[in-house]
DNA sequence: GGGGACAACTGGTCTGACCTCTTGACCTCT
DNA sequence: AGAGGTCAAGAGGTCAGACCAGTTGTCCCC
Protein backbone atom coordinates (compact mmCIF):
# COMPACT_ATOMS: atom_id res chain seq x y z
CA UNK A 1 0.00 0.00 0.00
CA UNK A 2 3.06 2.87 1.16
CA UNK A 3 4.05 1.79 -2.44
CA UNK A 4 1.30 2.69 -4.60
CA UNK A 5 1.23 6.26 -2.50
CA UNK A 6 4.62 6.51 -2.99
CA UNK A 7 4.63 5.79 -6.46
CA UNK A 8 1.79 8.52 -7.38
CA UNK A 9 3.11 10.86 -5.22
CA UNK A 10 6.57 10.46 -7.11
CA UNK A 11 4.80 10.32 -10.52
CA UNK A 12 3.60 14.02 -9.45
CA UNK A 13 6.66 15.22 -8.77
CA UNK A 14 8.69 13.75 -11.56
CA UNK A 15 5.67 14.95 -14.14
CA UNK A 16 5.55 18.45 -12.89
CA UNK A 17 1.99 18.28 -11.30
CA UNK A 18 3.49 19.04 -7.88
CA UNK A 19 5.79 22.20 -8.59
CA UNK A 20 8.62 22.46 -6.55
CA UNK A 21 7.90 24.80 -3.82
CA UNK A 22 3.91 23.94 -3.58
CA UNK A 23 2.30 22.46 -0.38
CA UNK A 24 1.06 19.26 -0.51
CA UNK A 25 -2.41 18.69 1.53
CA UNK A 26 -1.81 17.16 4.74
CA UNK A 27 -1.11 13.73 5.63
CA UNK A 28 -4.62 13.01 7.12
CA UNK A 29 -6.50 14.55 4.26
CA UNK A 30 -4.41 12.92 1.64
CA UNK A 31 -4.83 9.19 3.46
CA UNK A 32 -8.52 10.77 2.98
CA UNK A 33 -8.19 11.20 -0.50
CA UNK A 34 -6.38 8.25 -1.52
CA UNK A 35 -8.33 5.82 0.20
CA UNK A 36 -5.40 4.68 2.69
CA UNK A 37 -4.44 4.69 6.19
CA UNK A 38 -2.31 7.48 7.62
CA UNK A 39 0.61 5.61 8.26
CA UNK A 40 1.01 4.02 4.62
CA UNK A 41 1.10 7.77 3.43
CA UNK A 42 2.93 8.75 6.01
CA UNK A 43 5.57 5.80 5.14
CA UNK A 44 5.51 6.94 1.39
CA UNK A 45 6.13 10.38 2.10
CA UNK A 46 8.98 9.85 4.29
CA UNK A 47 10.34 7.60 1.72
CA UNK A 48 10.07 10.53 -0.73
CA UNK A 49 12.03 13.05 2.07
CA UNK A 50 14.81 10.62 2.48
CA UNK A 51 15.40 10.97 -1.39
CA UNK A 52 15.51 14.81 -0.86
CA UNK A 53 12.17 14.79 -3.00
CA UNK A 54 10.25 16.18 -0.42
CA UNK A 55 10.68 18.60 2.24
CA UNK A 56 8.77 17.76 5.50
CA UNK A 57 8.83 19.92 8.64
CA UNK A 58 7.60 18.98 12.03
CA UNK A 59 4.05 21.30 12.47
CA UNK A 60 4.39 22.97 9.65
CA UNK A 61 3.22 22.10 5.75
CA UNK A 62 5.17 19.44 3.79
CA UNK A 63 6.36 21.20 0.66
CA UNK A 64 7.84 19.73 -2.96
CA UNK A 65 11.51 19.96 -3.21
CA UNK A 66 13.32 20.43 -7.32
CA UNK A 67 14.32 17.02 -8.31
CA UNK A 68 16.40 18.63 -11.11
CA UNK A 69 18.50 20.08 -8.20
CA UNK A 70 18.25 17.51 -5.19
CA UNK A 71 17.89 14.56 -6.47
CA UNK A 72 20.29 11.93 -6.19
CA UNK A 73 21.69 8.93 -9.01
CA UNK A 74 19.12 6.52 -7.24
CA UNK A 75 16.35 8.31 -9.06
CA UNK A 76 17.63 7.21 -12.05
CA UNK A 77 15.53 4.34 -12.92
CA UNK A 78 12.01 6.63 -12.21
CA UNK A 79 13.38 9.21 -14.87
CA UNK A 80 14.81 6.67 -17.56
CA UNK A 81 10.79 5.15 -17.69
CA UNK A 82 8.12 7.51 -17.87
CA UNK A 83 4.63 6.22 -18.33
CA UNK A 84 5.86 2.93 -19.45
CA UNK A 85 8.29 4.18 -22.32
CA UNK A 86 11.92 4.63 -22.54
CA UNK A 87 12.56 8.83 -22.13
CA UNK A 88 15.53 9.34 -24.67
CA UNK A 89 16.74 12.57 -22.93
CA UNK A 90 17.78 10.62 -19.73
CA UNK A 91 19.02 7.09 -22.17
CA UNK A 92 21.21 9.96 -23.91
CA UNK A 93 22.76 11.22 -21.19
CA UNK A 94 23.35 7.58 -19.63
CA UNK A 95 25.57 6.55 -23.00
CA UNK A 96 27.76 9.86 -22.59
CA UNK A 97 28.31 9.03 -19.53
CA UNK A 98 28.79 5.32 -19.87
CA UNK A 99 31.19 6.60 -22.72
CA UNK A 100 33.00 9.29 -20.21
CA UNK A 101 33.42 7.10 -16.72
CA UNK A 102 34.01 3.61 -18.33
CA UNK A 103 37.76 4.38 -19.72
CA UNK A 104 38.69 6.60 -16.47
CA UNK A 105 37.25 3.45 -14.37
CA UNK A 106 39.62 1.01 -16.46
CA UNK A 107 42.98 3.55 -16.38
CA UNK A 108 42.17 2.99 -12.46
CA UNK A 109 42.07 -0.93 -13.05
CA UNK A 110 44.62 -1.07 -14.91
CA UNK A 111 47.17 0.37 -12.14
CA UNK A 112 45.52 -1.39 -9.54
CA UNK A 113 44.46 -4.55 -11.00
CA UNK A 114 47.13 -7.06 -10.26
CA UNK A 115 47.85 -10.26 -12.03
CA UNK A 116 44.80 -11.94 -10.85
CA UNK A 117 42.67 -9.24 -13.03
CA UNK A 118 43.17 -10.44 -16.63
CA UNK A 119 43.12 -13.87 -15.37
CA UNK A 120 39.17 -13.34 -14.14
CA UNK A 121 38.42 -11.33 -16.66
CA UNK A 122 39.15 -13.78 -19.56
CA UNK A 123 37.11 -16.20 -18.06
CA UNK A 124 34.30 -13.96 -18.27
CA UNK A 125 34.87 -13.46 -21.30
CA UNK A 126 35.40 -17.07 -22.11
CA UNK A 127 31.85 -17.47 -20.57
CA UNK A 128 30.34 -14.39 -22.94
CA UNK A 129 31.54 -15.94 -26.09
CA UNK A 130 30.60 -19.06 -25.49
CA UNK A 131 26.52 -17.95 -25.82
CA UNK A 132 24.26 -16.98 -28.13
CA UNK A 133 21.64 -15.57 -26.21
CA UNK A 134 21.96 -11.87 -26.38
CA UNK A 135 20.36 -11.24 -22.21
CA UNK A 136 23.09 -14.20 -21.07
CA UNK A 137 25.81 -11.93 -22.88
CA UNK A 138 24.87 -8.51 -21.55
CA UNK A 139 24.49 -10.45 -18.13
CA UNK A 140 28.16 -11.62 -18.88
CA UNK A 141 29.05 -8.21 -20.03
CA UNK A 142 28.00 -6.28 -16.44
CA UNK A 143 29.60 -9.05 -15.28
CA UNK A 144 32.87 -7.96 -16.75
CA UNK A 145 32.75 -4.37 -15.99
CA UNK A 146 31.62 -5.14 -11.97
CA UNK A 147 35.07 -6.80 -11.72
CA UNK A 148 36.66 -3.66 -13.46
CA UNK A 149 34.80 -1.46 -10.69
CA UNK A 150 36.03 -3.75 -8.43
CA UNK A 151 39.89 -3.45 -9.49
CA UNK A 152 39.71 0.44 -10.22
CA UNK A 153 39.05 -0.12 -5.45
CA UNK A 154 37.25 3.10 -5.89
CA UNK A 155 33.93 3.92 -4.13
CA UNK A 156 32.43 6.67 -5.92
CA UNK A 157 32.72 4.62 -8.86
CA UNK A 158 31.10 1.66 -7.05
CA UNK A 159 28.36 2.94 -6.39
CA UNK A 160 27.72 5.09 -9.49
CA UNK A 161 27.97 1.12 -11.18
CA UNK A 162 25.38 0.08 -8.67
CA UNK A 163 23.13 3.07 -9.67
CA UNK A 164 23.68 2.71 -13.34
CA UNK A 165 23.17 -0.87 -13.19
CA UNK A 166 20.03 -0.31 -11.06
CA UNK A 167 18.69 1.63 -13.95
CA UNK A 168 19.80 -0.90 -16.69
CA UNK A 169 18.66 -4.09 -15.13
CA UNK A 170 15.09 -3.78 -15.18
CA UNK A 171 14.92 -2.93 -19.02
CA UNK A 172 17.37 -5.68 -19.69
CA UNK A 173 15.58 -7.87 -22.01
CA UNK A 174 14.04 -4.82 -23.90
CA UNK A 175 17.85 -3.20 -24.27
CA UNK A 176 19.61 -6.15 -25.20
CA UNK A 177 19.13 -6.26 -28.73
CA UNK A 178 20.27 -2.98 -29.36
CA UNK A 179 23.45 -3.22 -26.89
CA UNK A 180 24.03 -6.76 -29.07
CA UNK A 181 26.25 -5.18 -30.83
CA UNK A 182 28.86 -3.72 -28.92
CA UNK A 183 28.79 -7.08 -26.73
CA UNK A 184 29.01 -8.84 -29.85
CA UNK A 185 32.52 -7.45 -30.21
CA UNK A 186 34.89 -10.10 -28.01
CA UNK A 187 37.84 -8.90 -29.69
CA UNK A 188 37.63 -5.44 -28.37
CA UNK A 189 36.66 -6.86 -25.13
CA UNK A 190 40.06 -9.01 -25.29
CA UNK A 191 41.99 -6.28 -26.19
CA UNK A 192 40.57 -4.09 -23.14
CA UNK A 193 41.69 -7.02 -21.13
CA UNK A 194 45.20 -7.41 -21.81
CA UNK A 195 45.52 -3.75 -21.65
CA UNK A 196 44.35 -4.01 -17.83
CA UNK A 197 47.07 -7.07 -17.26
CA UNK A 198 49.37 -4.79 -19.24
CA UNK A 199 48.89 -2.17 -16.31
CA UNK A 200 49.25 0.49 -18.42
CA UNK A 201 46.09 3.01 -17.30
CA UNK A 202 46.36 4.83 -21.19
CA UNK A 203 46.58 1.99 -22.70
CA UNK A 204 43.30 0.73 -20.89
CA UNK A 205 41.63 3.91 -21.22
CA UNK A 206 41.89 3.86 -25.09
CA UNK A 207 41.04 -0.21 -25.11
CA UNK A 208 38.13 0.59 -23.02
CA UNK A 209 37.10 3.76 -25.00
CA UNK A 210 37.05 1.49 -28.30
CA UNK A 211 34.98 -0.73 -26.52
CA UNK A 212 32.34 1.73 -25.50
CA UNK A 213 32.43 4.04 -28.16
CA UNK A 214 30.49 2.18 -31.14
CA UNK A 215 27.79 1.38 -29.64
CA UNK A 216 27.61 4.61 -28.20
CA UNK A 217 28.08 6.70 -31.30
CA UNK A 218 25.29 4.12 -32.85
CA UNK A 219 22.81 4.53 -30.37
CA UNK A 220 23.03 8.36 -30.08
CA UNK A 221 22.32 9.07 -33.34
CA UNK A 222 19.37 6.16 -33.52
CA UNK A 223 17.78 8.19 -30.27
CA UNK A 224 18.14 11.25 -32.27
CA UNK A 225 16.22 9.87 -35.47
CA UNK A 226 13.57 8.44 -32.49
CA UNK A 227 13.59 12.19 -31.06
CA UNK A 228 13.07 13.88 -34.30
CA UNK A 229 9.85 11.41 -35.18
CA UNK A 230 8.71 9.83 -32.55
CA UNK B 1 12.63 8.20 16.79
CA UNK B 2 12.56 6.04 13.42
CA UNK B 3 15.80 8.07 12.26
CA UNK B 4 17.51 6.84 15.49
CA UNK B 5 16.76 3.27 14.55
CA UNK B 6 18.01 3.83 10.83
CA UNK B 7 21.49 5.53 11.92
CA UNK B 8 21.99 2.15 14.47
CA UNK B 9 20.84 -0.30 11.40
CA UNK B 10 22.54 1.52 8.78
CA UNK B 11 25.82 2.10 10.80
CA UNK B 12 25.68 -2.14 11.47
CA UNK B 13 25.64 -2.48 7.99
CA UNK B 14 28.14 -0.68 6.51
CA UNK B 15 30.62 -1.20 9.52
CA UNK B 16 30.00 -5.09 9.15
CA UNK B 17 28.76 -6.02 12.62
CA UNK B 18 25.68 -6.87 10.31
CA UNK B 19 26.91 -9.35 7.30
CA UNK B 20 25.83 -9.88 4.49
CA UNK B 21 22.94 -12.36 4.33
CA UNK B 22 22.71 -12.16 7.78
CA UNK B 23 18.76 -12.90 8.93
CA UNK B 24 17.87 -9.04 11.40
CA UNK B 25 15.07 -10.18 14.47
CA UNK B 26 11.91 -9.74 13.71
CA UNK B 27 9.98 -6.09 13.71
CA UNK B 28 8.53 -7.04 16.87
CA UNK B 29 12.04 -8.00 18.65
CA UNK B 30 13.71 -5.14 17.17
CA UNK B 31 11.13 -2.95 18.62
CA UNK B 32 11.29 -4.39 22.34
CA UNK B 33 15.27 -4.40 21.80
CA UNK B 34 15.48 -0.69 20.76
CA UNK B 35 12.69 0.17 23.12
CA UNK B 36 10.64 2.08 20.76
CA UNK B 37 7.40 1.22 18.78
CA UNK B 38 6.73 -1.17 16.03
CA UNK B 39 5.88 1.56 13.03
CA UNK B 40 9.26 3.04 14.22
CA UNK B 41 11.12 0.54 13.59
CA UNK B 42 9.07 -0.65 10.68
CA UNK B 43 9.85 2.46 8.87
CA UNK B 44 13.38 2.73 9.56
CA UNK B 45 13.52 -1.13 7.62
CA UNK B 46 11.52 0.27 4.93
CA UNK B 47 14.15 3.48 4.18
CA UNK B 48 16.85 0.74 4.26
CA UNK B 49 15.27 -1.51 2.16
CA UNK B 50 14.65 1.32 -0.52
CA UNK B 51 18.37 1.86 -0.61
CA UNK B 52 19.07 -1.84 -1.24
CA UNK B 53 20.76 -2.17 1.89
CA UNK B 54 18.15 -4.77 3.10
CA UNK B 55 15.87 -6.89 1.64
CA UNK B 56 12.32 -7.34 3.46
CA UNK B 57 10.34 -10.19 2.38
CA UNK B 58 6.76 -10.80 3.65
CA UNK B 59 6.16 -13.82 5.61
CA UNK B 60 9.80 -14.41 5.65
CA UNK B 61 12.90 -12.53 7.42
CA UNK B 62 14.26 -9.77 6.75
CA UNK B 63 17.98 -10.13 5.81
CA UNK B 64 21.02 -7.47 4.89
CA UNK B 65 21.91 -7.49 1.64
CA UNK B 66 25.88 -6.54 0.26
CA UNK B 67 25.35 -2.46 0.18
CA UNK B 68 29.00 -2.18 -1.59
CA UNK B 69 27.24 -4.38 -4.49
CA UNK B 70 24.26 -2.78 -4.03
CA UNK B 71 23.62 0.70 -2.77
CA UNK B 72 23.70 3.77 -4.68
CA UNK B 73 25.76 6.70 -4.80
CA UNK B 74 23.01 8.21 -2.24
CA UNK B 75 25.11 6.12 0.27
CA UNK B 76 28.47 8.37 -0.36
CA UNK B 77 28.03 10.96 2.20
CA UNK B 78 27.24 7.70 4.91
CA UNK B 79 30.64 6.04 3.96
CA UNK B 80 32.59 9.32 3.48
CA UNK B 81 32.57 10.21 7.13
CA UNK B 82 32.50 6.98 9.55
CA UNK B 83 32.35 7.41 13.50
CA UNK B 84 32.50 11.23 12.76
CA UNK B 85 36.05 11.21 10.68
CA UNK B 86 36.55 11.37 7.34
CA UNK B 87 37.46 7.92 5.50
CA UNK B 88 40.23 8.09 3.40
CA UNK B 89 39.99 5.58 1.17
CA UNK B 90 36.44 7.12 -0.05
CA UNK B 91 37.47 10.56 -0.28
CA UNK B 92 40.48 9.29 -2.64
CA UNK B 93 37.57 8.02 -4.60
CA UNK B 94 35.36 11.61 -4.72
CA UNK B 95 38.50 13.34 -5.85
CA UNK B 96 39.22 10.53 -8.25
CA UNK B 97 35.94 11.12 -9.84
CA UNK B 98 35.61 14.18 -9.93
CA UNK B 99 38.79 14.57 -12.18
CA UNK B 100 37.61 12.06 -14.38
CA UNK B 101 34.16 13.34 -14.60
CA UNK B 102 34.35 17.33 -14.87
CA UNK B 103 36.38 17.67 -17.65
CA UNK B 104 33.91 15.15 -19.14
CA UNK B 105 30.93 17.17 -18.20
CA UNK B 106 32.82 20.47 -19.32
CA UNK B 107 33.15 19.74 -22.76
CA UNK B 108 29.50 18.63 -23.29
CA UNK B 109 28.97 21.75 -21.46
CA UNK B 110 31.14 23.45 -24.32
CA UNK B 111 28.99 22.18 -27.47
CA UNK B 112 25.73 22.62 -25.70
CA UNK B 113 26.15 25.89 -23.64
CA UNK B 114 25.36 28.53 -26.24
CA UNK B 115 26.60 32.76 -25.54
CA UNK B 116 24.69 33.13 -22.57
CA UNK B 117 26.50 30.61 -20.50
CA UNK B 118 29.70 32.09 -20.11
CA UNK B 119 27.88 35.41 -19.44
CA UNK B 120 26.47 33.30 -16.25
CA UNK B 121 29.35 32.20 -15.24
CA UNK B 122 31.62 35.43 -15.64
CA UNK B 123 29.12 37.01 -13.69
CA UNK B 124 29.83 33.87 -10.98
CA UNK B 125 33.50 34.12 -10.91
CA UNK B 126 33.07 37.98 -10.42
CA UNK B 127 31.20 37.03 -7.00
CA UNK B 128 34.16 34.77 -5.84
CA UNK B 129 36.81 36.90 -6.63
CA UNK B 130 34.95 39.29 -4.83
CA UNK B 131 35.50 37.33 -1.51
CA UNK B 132 38.45 36.61 0.93
CA UNK B 133 36.29 33.96 2.79
CA UNK B 134 37.02 30.52 2.35
CA UNK B 135 33.60 28.94 2.67
CA UNK B 136 32.13 31.69 0.56
CA UNK B 137 34.72 30.93 -2.07
CA UNK B 138 33.50 27.52 -2.27
CA UNK B 139 29.79 27.79 -2.61
CA UNK B 140 30.66 29.92 -5.55
CA UNK B 141 32.39 27.03 -7.01
CA UNK B 142 29.70 24.94 -6.59
CA UNK B 143 27.54 27.29 -7.94
CA UNK B 144 29.97 27.63 -11.10
CA UNK B 145 29.96 23.78 -11.11
CA UNK B 146 26.39 23.71 -11.02
CA UNK B 147 26.06 25.95 -14.08
CA UNK B 148 28.33 23.53 -16.03
CA UNK B 149 26.35 20.86 -15.22
CA UNK B 150 23.21 22.59 -16.58
CA UNK B 151 24.90 23.31 -19.65
CA UNK B 152 25.83 19.56 -20.04
CA UNK B 153 22.56 19.05 -20.26
CA UNK B 154 22.59 15.55 -19.13
CA UNK B 155 20.42 14.18 -16.67
CA UNK B 156 23.08 11.30 -15.33
CA UNK B 157 25.89 14.24 -14.75
CA UNK B 158 23.50 16.00 -13.00
CA UNK B 159 22.27 13.69 -10.99
CA UNK B 160 25.91 12.33 -10.33
CA UNK B 161 26.78 16.17 -9.27
CA UNK B 162 23.66 16.37 -6.33
CA UNK B 163 24.68 13.34 -4.99
CA UNK B 164 28.10 14.17 -4.69
CA UNK B 165 27.57 17.92 -3.91
CA UNK B 166 25.30 16.21 -0.33
CA UNK B 167 28.05 14.34 0.61
CA UNK B 168 30.93 17.41 0.33
CA UNK B 169 28.25 19.94 1.74
CA UNK B 170 27.80 18.39 4.99
CA UNK B 171 31.69 18.57 5.65
CA UNK B 172 31.97 21.77 3.96
CA UNK B 173 33.24 23.99 6.79
CA UNK B 174 36.29 21.32 7.45
CA UNK B 175 37.17 20.80 3.76
CA UNK B 176 37.11 24.59 2.49
CA UNK B 177 40.55 25.17 3.94
CA UNK B 178 42.05 22.18 1.77
CA UNK B 179 40.12 23.39 -0.88
CA UNK B 180 40.92 26.98 -0.85
CA UNK B 181 44.62 26.49 -3.18
CA UNK B 182 41.89 25.39 -6.05
CA UNK B 183 39.20 27.84 -5.50
CA UNK B 184 42.09 30.74 -5.39
CA UNK B 185 43.14 29.63 -8.67
CA UNK B 186 40.36 32.24 -10.69
CA UNK B 187 42.68 32.54 -13.51
CA UNK B 188 42.41 28.73 -14.14
CA UNK B 189 38.55 29.64 -13.59
CA UNK B 190 38.69 32.25 -16.49
CA UNK B 191 40.26 29.76 -18.62
CA UNK B 192 37.69 27.50 -18.42
CA UNK B 193 34.30 30.24 -18.75
CA UNK B 194 36.33 31.42 -21.93
CA UNK B 195 36.96 27.55 -23.12
CA UNK B 196 33.07 27.12 -22.49
CA UNK B 197 32.28 29.94 -24.14
CA UNK B 198 34.58 29.01 -27.32
CA UNK B 199 32.18 26.08 -28.02
CA UNK B 200 35.44 23.57 -28.41
CA UNK B 201 34.60 20.26 -26.57
CA UNK B 202 38.29 19.31 -26.80
CA UNK B 203 39.26 22.91 -25.29
CA UNK B 204 37.10 23.11 -22.85
CA UNK B 205 37.83 19.62 -21.27
CA UNK B 206 41.93 20.46 -21.16
CA UNK B 207 40.74 23.81 -19.29
CA UNK B 208 38.66 21.91 -16.55
CA UNK B 209 41.37 19.19 -16.12
CA UNK B 210 43.77 22.23 -15.74
CA UNK B 211 41.03 23.68 -12.66
CA UNK B 212 40.62 20.05 -11.51
CA UNK B 213 44.24 18.54 -11.00
CA UNK B 214 46.30 20.56 -9.30
CA UNK B 215 43.69 20.58 -6.21
CA UNK B 216 43.78 17.15 -6.94
CA UNK B 217 46.77 15.79 -7.46
CA UNK B 218 47.96 17.49 -3.69
CA UNK B 219 44.98 16.42 -1.91
CA UNK B 220 45.46 12.83 -2.90
CA UNK B 221 49.20 12.62 -1.77
CA UNK B 222 48.16 14.43 1.46
CA UNK B 223 45.84 11.82 1.78
CA UNK B 224 48.11 8.90 1.21
CA UNK B 225 50.61 10.23 3.53
CA UNK B 226 47.70 10.50 6.23
CA UNK B 227 46.77 7.10 5.68
CA UNK B 228 50.19 5.84 6.15
CA UNK B 229 50.62 7.45 9.57
CA UNK B 230 47.37 7.86 10.63
C1' DG C 1 10.14 -42.81 3.92
C1' DG C 2 7.44 -39.48 1.34
C1' DG C 3 3.77 -36.11 1.07
C1' DG C 4 0.27 -33.08 2.80
C1' DA C 5 -1.99 -30.27 6.53
C1' DC C 6 -1.47 -27.32 10.28
C1' DA C 7 0.56 -24.13 13.56
C1' DA C 8 3.87 -20.78 14.64
C1' DC C 9 6.24 -17.52 13.02
C1' DT C 10 7.23 -13.45 9.63
C1' DG C 11 5.97 -8.79 7.64
C1' DG C 12 1.58 -5.72 6.05
C1' DT C 13 -2.15 -2.82 7.41
C1' DC C 14 -5.42 -0.34 9.98
C1' DT C 15 -7.76 2.24 13.86
C1' DG C 16 -7.66 5.71 17.05
C1' DA C 17 -5.59 8.04 20.45
C1' DC C 18 -2.14 11.35 22.31
C1' DC C 19 2.06 14.30 21.99
C1' DT C 20 4.88 18.18 20.16
C1' DC C 21 5.65 21.86 17.18
C1' DT C 22 4.37 25.54 13.78
C1' DT C 23 1.41 28.93 12.25
C1' DG C 24 -1.59 32.61 12.03
C1' DA C 25 -5.37 35.04 13.87
C1' DC C 26 -6.77 37.64 17.55
C1' DC C 27 -6.35 40.49 21.38
C1' DT C 28 -3.88 43.72 24.12
C1' DC C 29 -0.91 47.31 25.12
C1' DT C 30 1.65 51.22 23.54
C1' DA D 1 -3.07 52.50 14.17
C1' DG D 2 0.73 49.57 14.77
C1' DA D 3 3.73 46.39 17.33
C1' DG D 4 3.77 43.01 20.58
C1' DG D 5 2.31 38.74 22.94
C1' DT D 6 -1.11 34.94 23.53
C1' DC D 7 -3.57 31.05 22.20
C1' DA D 8 -6.11 27.78 19.55
C1' DA D 9 -6.23 25.09 15.29
C1' DG D 10 -3.88 22.06 12.65
C1' DA D 11 0.44 20.14 10.99
C1' DG D 12 3.58 16.07 11.62
C1' DG D 13 5.55 12.40 15.34
C1' DT D 14 4.63 8.44 18.09
C1' DC D 15 2.48 4.77 20.18
C1' DA D 16 -0.55 0.63 21.44
C1' DG D 17 -3.13 -3.07 20.04
C1' DA D 18 -5.48 -5.69 16.94
C1' DC D 19 -6.03 -8.24 12.73
C1' DC D 20 -4.68 -9.82 7.85
C1' DA D 21 -1.60 -12.34 4.79
C1' DG D 22 2.15 -14.63 3.42
C1' DT D 23 6.22 -18.18 4.58
C1' DT D 24 8.24 -21.90 6.82
C1' DG D 25 9.06 -25.84 9.32
C1' DT D 26 7.17 -29.48 11.78
C1' DC D 27 4.40 -33.18 12.65
C1' DC D 28 1.25 -36.56 11.47
C1' DC D 29 -0.80 -39.67 8.34
C1' DC D 30 -0.58 -42.57 4.49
Amino acid sequence: MPDEVFDQVLSGVVDGELAPGEALPSERRLAEVLGVSRPAVREALQRMAQTRLLDVRHGGATTVRDFRRHAGLDLLPRLLVRGGTLVPDVARSILEARLAVGPAVAALAAERGGPTLAAALTETLDALAATDDDVERQLHALAFWDQVVDAADSMVFRLMFNSLRAAYEPALDALAPLMAAEVGQVDAYRLLTSALGSGDPETARAAADRVLRPATTQLLSALERLEEAP
